[in-house]
DNA sequence: CGTCTATTTGAATGTACTCAAAAGCGGTGG
DNA sequence: CCACCGCTTTTGAGTACATTCAAATAGACG
């Protein structure tokens, strides 16, 4: 099994030593999940943190019209989970599945409490990495709040250019919360340029 | 100097021994901001995590175009800070004023930091407190992409009904993204209930 | 090759915005 | 304590951004 990828990752905050790394590597585990798979069904426990190391997840949320609305893609050297479940140990209400084939490393949570007694650092690791994410959806939300469709589209694209042609519109559209209809004539329109 | 509340905030994800409350206590500072002054102004350096005690604090983000979009609301037992820039070091994107006489209690950047090293398990503490700000983020994003701006509307007056009254509409319109023209038609509409 | 889903295109519609003017409210000073 | 000024809220008319619906086309998968 090769960790380079998370080791990586996690070295973005925290530095390990050869043993912590050990202890943490063990209690990873691999799958791999088809392309349309699912990691995470809705009313599912969330019981895992995930790190994608190929492919990309999608999450997403269905609402009481049975629409679907992206939160987010994950693709290499990203993380997924759906937090509330995986804190509260209650059913999931995202739902996490397969753009493309794609294989993961799983650490359950019973193993992350372990680890976070064993090697306390990683309690540091996950207040960090969640930090900057929390940055990045405020970020997202004072987005939403003052731009048009179009801003957010060109934003979109310029921010994560090998996703536009790697995710169907259509998964782009819902992220962006406009349809994917209209997202089809802003594309016609800024193609011109 | 009453830390009472701030204690019992603290003590919804981790336990404190005597000691480490003392060791706590003696890093925060208390400060009061008057109606209408600011607690962090956008380009200043946002050098402390702040705890509310009394009042309310708004958070907000100006556009290009000069306009201000509200991010949140910090009432009496929540916390405050631009979290981008007490990471980075960077000029904050962010400002905070006061709605209301404000009394808070912050800890600075370096403080916590030590605190962090004497007491570890406010790692663990602030790990979960995002965790959970993180959570709820999710959620207003979800809600936002999947709710029009009268549902958007009656779910936060549902939410936070204390707010209703107590914030200046202008302000809950900037932050559910719609006019406050717009919010008080929608306000007309939904008396009529 | 045929089916199923995704994308494009266009017309009609609606939600929410802009602009403008009036009314209400709160704070401040005389 | 009242009057005034400035800011917030209300109201309405006109508009625009984005949606819905429907149909045609393109593309992916078995």
């Amino acid at each position: 099994m090769n960790y380079e990828s998370i080791i990586k990752n996690i070295s973005k905050y925290i530095t390990l030593t050869e043993k912590e790394t050990e202890i943490f590597t063990s209690l990873l585990k691999y799958k791999a999940i088809k392309r349309k798979g699912f990691l995470l069904r809705e009313d599912e426990v969330c019981r895992h943190e995930t790190f994608v190391t190929k492919g990309c997840l999608r999450t997403y949320y269905v609402d009481q019209n049975g629409l679907e609305h992206v939160l987010g893609f994950s693709i290499e050297d990203w993380w997924a989970e759906d937090l509330y479940s995986f804190l509260t140990n209650k059913p999931a209400r995202l739902c996490i599945d397969a753009l493309e084939d794609t294989e993961v490393l799983q650490i359950e949570k019973l193993n992350l409490e372990k680890l976070y007694e064993e090697v306390p650092k990683f309690e540091r690791f996950f207040r960090l990495s969640f930090q900057n994410a929390y940055i990045a959806q405020q970020e997202r939300i004072t987005f939403n709040l003052s731009s048009t469709a179009e801003e957010r589209y060109l934003s979109f694209k310029n921010k994560y250019p090998y996703c536009e042609q790697r995710f169907p519109q259509k998964q782009i559209a819902s992220y962006l919360g406009i349809t994917p209809e209209f997202l089809s004539t802003l594309r016609k329109k800024s193609a011109g340029r």
